[in-house]
DNA sequence: CTAAAGTCTGACATGGGTGTGAGGGTCAAG
DNA sequence: CTTGACCCTCACACCCATGTCAGACTTTAG
């Protein structure tokens, strides 16, 4: 199928779908024409794709996921600690959001009782 | 003070500082020779500012909240909406964060059970 | 054959605080 | 006067998924 139809059975942007091309997550066959021609495997593809990208993971380690996924369950050894590496990533994040969370909430305090005297 | 002195006394880089008086956070008078001059305030001003900062507050939110903190008490309802828009931000934000970290969770559970298995 | 819809590549913009560098001016101590 | 420390402005780079536009080509329907 070309580009316009995989946009739309995967509600993926046409834009977003090149730019997984672009950083090897997703590839295509061209036609004589030049246009890109996916198989029926690249719409269960760009879920997982959507998936891991939905989890927060930057499209370098999506493609290493994708690649460990279809490699053996020995490649899945070196997967686990990266993923357990972004997932503290994002503990961490949560955290700094966490702390500003307070601080805001601090402050807001602070004028309503400024306001209330 | 010049800028190198208030930058070490509040530990806030000189770029930042310059970037504060162009955001319209801090402002300073020019000596004859055209280098920033600061007064006193300025040092808990910036403090304030990176307190601010700190909360994940835009610099344009920033702007707001210290020419309302400089105003009367009148000026403090708007204030507290816009505050309170940006604490609903933040927590949408955590919420995207920690619907993305359960999804990675799972990724690494899915994982771990597969190469158990 | 023609018009319209679809597609191609390439490039620029976004957000937004922060680093870094170039090229040049100011000021104080020797 | 010279040297060195300090400061000035302007501008580009970063991150990185995503939108959008321009200009050109392909495919398909009429």
């Amino acid at each position: 199928m070309r580009i316009g139809e995989l946009s739309k059975r995967t509600g993926v942007s046409i834009r977003m779908l090149r730019y997984y091309e672009e950083q090897r997550l997703l590839s295509a066959t061209r036609t004589s024409g030049g246009y890109r021609d996916y198989t029926e495997d690249a719409v269960e593809r760009v879920g997982r794709i959507r998936c891991l990208l939905d989890s927060a993971l930057p499209t370098a380690v999506v493609r290493t996921v994708l690649a460990s996924l279809c490699g053996g369950a020995e490649a899945e050894r070196p997967l686990l600690g990266v993923l357990e590496r972004e997932l503290a990533g994002l503990d961490e994040r949560m955290g700094r959001l966490a702390r500003s969370r307070a601080h805001l909430a601090g402050l807001i305090e602070d004028v309503r009782v400024r306001t209330r005297g």
